[in-house]
DNA sequence: TCAATTTATGATCCTTAATTCATATTGACA
DNA sequence: TGTCAATATGAATTAAGGATCATAAATTGA
């Protein structure tokens, strides 16, 4: 599964999603990652406006990277609001 | 073309080459993007650990969008640092 | 429903990014 | 090489994230 993000708070579902997909709480994904657990409830609900050292110790521990390429016509999530 | 980032200065060269493929000085991304020229270049450097809204300003002005995904084997990257 | 776990929120402190201005360096090119 | 544009760097200020502790709220499962 792959996510897409054009704002901060898109990055935030993506990592719920991903933490949730492996079965694991706030606090696992805390200890693997060195991110406090609090930081990563504010990231996840949009609440942080994260650095992006802070995101690449969350997407290692999730085993997870980023590709930045040219912006698609429409995105699956716009998809799913209009429809 | 797709930069793959682990890493913020892996986002810096991403941000580098597309401003570059398209032509423009910092000062007129800076414009574009409402980042400061001063920023951009301590984010192409690497040495800013930039914000995430920072970023998607940046990526959105260049017409760029960000896809999280699972880890590959290797990267291009890695590869240019091998052979 | 109740208890335990998980997640969210709030406050404080510390660090650092972004802004802003000034200027030094570098790079391109006539 | 000399000049102008582009990029980098540095300082000061402001704003915000992250660490940390405490705890409230929500979720889950027996």
């Amino acid at each position: 599964m792959q996510h897409l993000a054009r704002l901060p708070k898109d990055v935030g579902h993506a990592i719920r999603e991903e933490r949730k997909t492996k079965k694991l709480t706030q606090r696992q994904l805390a200890d693997l990652s060195g991110v406090w657990q609090e930081t990563i409830s504010k990231i996840e609900t949009g609440a942080a406006n994260a650095k992006l050292e802070t995101l690449f110790d969350l997407l290692a521990a999730l085993d997870l990277e980023i590709t930045i390429c040219k912006r698609s016509k429409i995105s699956a999530a716009e998809l799913e609001d209009i429809f």
